[in-house]
DNA sequence: ATGTTGATCTTCT
DNA sequence: GAAGATCAACATC
C-alpha cells in the first residue's frame, strides 16, 4: 500500500532532492512530439517558511498545486508572457518544490528549435533559464497539476516524466538563488544548486528592481 | 562584454 | 496599484 518506495526521492524536501535533479532527465510528450533534457540547474523553494517561495503568504489559487502531492507539476505564469516549472516534492502540504532553471537538449532538438522560434543565440543558451526551459519543453499552464512520472518513457503513458533521479551527480556547486527579490535572495538562502562547466548554466545576476513606470511630472 | 529598457498581464495588497 | 522565481533587444564601452 503506502509503501514509501513507491513515492520515492520525490517524497524528499525540495533542499535534499535538488542535487538529485542534476544531471537527471526530464521527458515530455506534448502534441505528439516527445523531448528529453538533461537539467543542470535547479532552484529549491521551502514552503510557507521561505520568503522566495510563492507558498510563503499561504496558499492560494494560483500556488495551490505547490500543496500538492510529490510528483505534482506546478507550473505558473509570470511577466505577462513566460511560463516557469517546479516539480513538487517532500511531504504533500509543505510546498517544497524545485524550479527548473536550465538543461541541455538529449531529444527532440528540433521540436526545442521551433518551439523556442529558432533563436539566433548559441546552442548552450537554448534552455538556459527557467522560462526558456519551460517553452522547450512545451509546458504552459495546460501542464500546471500534472504529474511527473518515474522514469523515462513517456508515451503512452503521462505526458511528464522524470528519469535517473537516483543518480547522484559526482559533483555539484550550490549558491543564492538568481532572480530572487527580498529577503529570499542573497547569501542566506544558497537554494541555487547547479553542475559546475555546464554551459547551459545561466549566470547569477541580482534581482533588479523595474524602472518605475508611469512617472508622472 | 556589461548595463538598461520595453514587453505584457496575472496576482495579491 | 505595484511587483513579479524573465527574456530579448538595444545602447554603450
Amino acid at each position: 500500500m503506502n509503501s514509501p518506495d513507491r513515492v520515492g526521492l520525490l517524497g524528499l524536501p525540495s533542499l535534499e532532492l535538488a542535487p538529485h535533479l542534476l544531471g537527471a532527465h526530464v521527458s515530455t510528450f506534448i502534441g505528439g512530439r516527445l523531448v528529453v533534457v538533461r537539467l543542470t540547474e535547479v532552484e529549491a523553494y521551502d514552503g510557507h517558511q521561505d520568503p522566495g517561495s510563492h507558498a510563503y503568504r499561504g496558499k492560494t489559487a494560483r500556488n495551490a498545486g505547490l500543496f500538492g502531492p510529490p510528483g505534482t507539476a506546478y507550473v505558473y505564469f509570470t511577466y505577462g508572457m513566460h511560463f516557469c516549472a517546479n516539480v513538487v516534492c517532500g511531504q504533500e502540504g509543505t510546498a517544497s518544490a524545485v524550479l527548473m532553471r536550465a538543461g541541455e537538449v538529449v531529444s527532440g532538438r528540433d521540436t526545442v528549435l521551433a518551439r523556442r522560434g529558432n533563436p539566433k543565440g548559441p546552442e548552450a543558451q537554448l534552455l538556459s533559464g527557467p522560462a526558456r526551459l519551460a517553452q522547450g519543453l512545451g509546458l504552459t499552464l495546460e501542464h500546471n497539476l500534472a504529474r511527473f512520472r518515474d522514469g523515462t518513457a513517456v508515451p503512452p503513458g503521462p505526458d511528464l516524466a522524470l528519469g535517473n533521479l537516483a543518480i547522484a551527480p559526482a559533483g555539484y556547486l550550490a549558491g543564492p538563488r538568481t532572480g530572487v527579490a527580498g529577503d529570499g535572495g542573497g547569501e542566506e538562502y544558497p537554494y541555487r544548486f547547479w553542475l559546475p562547466g555546464e554551459p547551459s548554466v545561466s549566470p547569477y545576476r541580482k534581482a533588479a528592481p523595474r524602472k518605475v513606470r508611469g512617472g508622472r511630472d
